[in-house]
RNA sequence: GGAGUCUUAGCUCAAUUGGUUAGAGCGCCGCCCUGUCACGGCGGAGGUUGCGGGUUCGAGCCCCGUAGACUCCGCCA
């Protein structure tokens, strides 16, 4: 037996008894005499004093206690002094005094010290198994822990089976990039790490599990950032005769459920909803963050016939003009606007027209091209008042919205307009197009993914090959401008599949080949389903007030998919490669480390 | 693939316009200290300023290249 106690559970009422404690030296105060011990474990604090007059053996020991060793102690739990009980700490009214110390291991010095902010993340990551005792890291992971058991409470109480699904998968085209894993057996081929456990979990539907879920990994051979690491987890579920009202209801349910677990909120339910058009024209978002203003307002009406002509052009050739209202940001920077003007570029905008509300002024070049009744209108409509900074856009409807998007969530960054708030702005995004045309690849793509079902009222449409006209029955679910996941109510008949199958390009051969499996399990009995997957690490993230996933993940890999913890990738040793049948071009260098 | 920011002691940072021996706090080592809780005091060790090249009488600082970290774009059904 290491301990009787944990390191945050002795109290007052304890003094007197015998009690043991293991943990890790966090602190030590060595007055020469008296020796104090800060003793941790994962719950608490609490400390231990050494007295030479009462025990000098263990006092000469305790003096040699360094940062981060691990001991064991067993005492006499007793009052402080007088006058010197800790408020501070939940067990600061009591100390134990041992009368046996065991140095369970020693520590190195430390590669970075425990207790401060800002240590690199490279050599946090490093070292991540000693970065894991910092207590943000242990709350974090704390939190995440609170996250995935109240999802399966939640989901087990509604009836939902966990159910896993193959980690060796198939290879599909569509999509995010592949991680490859050779199989040894059948040289020459290959499995796939899932994306996703989509097919499963349709195939589940088929199966007549009806609610299904899964804590699932899922792997993506995509470039990284700071909410996008190439495995990540999700929660996905499943469910068969539903609509998209019934995943709303659940959806917002199981959210409701791990904010009050790990937060102790309750969050409004049921979400507000936004079509995806809707969300564009007035966010310029498809995950837009409402917990800010800066509409963005249609100026179509106002300068329809205008005589300046940079409006008025997009508007005649079909296009859009609209403008955000930065309050109190006419005292923009150089810097600022120089940046806010190159984003504009970036996104498609051919420059971005601003004026800046100064001292009763509209000061900007193109304020001169306005009629008196434009200006009104301006003013009106965006509430123009001093200190005011309105920016526009005239372009086609897309770059408008995307445009201003942009510059709508950096100027709220640049104007700190969320932070330090606890606002939880949750919403769905629905009516998604179905598919989005790639001029990269000259085809259409699946938006969501090809087993996405089209809204009833526009599969004539579909039919029609008015790709561009058809809506999907998916949805996203947003919180403060993040996307916390998304789903939808699938196809379940081979025909309309493979409609969109061919709507996409896809050959029949080829849909026989790589989802011929999909096609046989619609034509025997495949019930209406649907579903949705949520980004687990992403929701934790939030729910810790973190900026990055890898804050919540235990083992994350950095901005290059390294592990430099365990050096993984890596290189590995002929024999390996020669039982599976593979040969290295020896393009790359032998090692990237 | 592209853009930006950064890289100085174990850690976090400083170093005026390019100017003497690159400093501080924490940590580490030694000594002192019997009620601290970020204990305190005295002393000490610790640096190829990421790496390579250039300009200069002289480079942590300027220039070129390169490596790495992070953020973003592309990419992420």
């Amino acid at each position: 037996m290491y301990r009787t106690h944990h390191c945050n559970e002795l109290r007052k009422s304890d003094i007197g008894r015998t009690a043991m404690l293991a943990g890790w030296v966090h602190v030590r105060r060595d007055h020469g005499g008296v020796i104090f011990i800060d003793l941790r474990d994962r719950e608490g604090l609490t400390q231990v004093v050494f007295r030479p007059e009462e025990n000098a053996d263990l006092a000469t020991q305790a003096h040699h206690l360094r940062h981060e060793d691990v001991i064991e102690v067993e005492g006499k739990v007793s009052a402080r002094v007088p006058g010197t009980e800790n408020a501070k700490l939940p067990t600061g009214d009591i100390e134990l005094v041992p009368n046996q110390l065991r140095i369970l291991n020693r520590a190195d010095v430390l590669p970075f010290p425990l207790d401060a902010e800002g240590t690199n993340e490279d050599l946090r990551l490093s070292y991540r198994y000693f970065d894991l005792r910092r207590p943000q890291m242990t709350r974090n992971l704390r939190l995440r822990h609170k996250v995935t058991k109240a999802t399966r409470d939640f989901l087990d109480e509604k009836g939902f089976l966990e159910i896993e699904t193959p980690i060796l998968s198939k290879s599909t085209p569509e999509g995010a990039r592949d991680f490859l894993v050779p199989s040894r057996l059948i040289k020459g081929k290959f499995y796939a790490l899932p994306q996703a456990p989509q097919q499963y979990k349709q195939l589940l539907m088929v199966g007549g599990i009806e609610k299904y879920f899964q804590i699932a990994k899922c792997f993506r051979d995509e470039d990284l950032r700071a909410d996008r690491q190439p495995e990540f987890t999700q929660i996905d579920i499943e469910a068969s005769f539903v609509v998209p009202d019934d995943i709303f209801l659940l959806t917002e349910g199981l959210l409701a459920a791990v904010f009050r677990a790990s937060r102790n909120v309750e969050i409004p339910t049921p979400f507000p909803r936004l079509t995806y058009a809707q969300a564009m024209d007035e966010f310029g978002s498809d995950k837009p963050d409402r917990r800010f203003g800066m509409h963005l307002t249609d100026l179509a009406d106002t300068f329809r016939s205008s005589s300046f002509k940079m409006f008025r052009g997009a508007l005649d050739a079909g296009g859009a003009v609209k403008a955000i209202n930065a309050k109190n940001f006419a005292s923009l920077t150089i810097g600022q606007s120089d940046e806010l003007t190159a984003m504009a570029k970036q996104y498609g905008a051919k420059g971005l027209a601003f004026i800046k509300v100064e001292s009763g002024e509209w000061k900007s070049p193109i304020v001169k091209f306005f009629s008196e009744a434009e200006t009104e209108a301006l003013r009106s409509k965006l509430h123009v008042e001093e200190g005011d900074l309105i920016l526009f856009a005239a372009d086609k409807w897309e770059v408008v919205c995307e445009v201003l998007g942009r510059i709508r969530c950096r100027i709220a960054e640049m104007q700190q307009l969320t932070v330090g708030s606890d606002q939880l702005d949750f919403l769905w995004v629905t009516d998604f197009p179905l598919m989005a045309f790639s001029a990269e690849e000259n085809k259409w793509n699946a938006v969501h993914h090809p087993f996405t079902r089209p809204k009833d009222e526009d599969i004539a449409k579909l039919e029609a090959q008015e790709f561009r006209e058809v809506r999907a029955q998916a949805y996203d679910v947003v919180l403060n401008g993040v996307e916390l996941g998304g789903g939808s109510i699938r196809i379940h008949e081979p025909d309309l599949q493979a409609k969109i199958f061919a709507a996409l390009g896809v050959s029949e051969e080829d849909q026989q080949a790589m989802f011929g499996h999909m096609l046989r399990a619609f034509r025997l009995g495949a019930p209406p389903h649907g579903g949705i997957a949520l980004g687990l690490d992403r929701i934790v993230m939030l729910i810790c007030g973190e900026e990055s996933i890898r804050e919540v993940m235990a083992f994350p890999k950095n901005n290059r998919g390294i592990d430099l913890m365990s050096h993984s990738p890596s290189d590995v040793d002929q024999r390996q490669l020669r039982d599976l049948g593979i040969k290295l071009t020896g393009e790359q260098p032998p090692s990237a480390n």
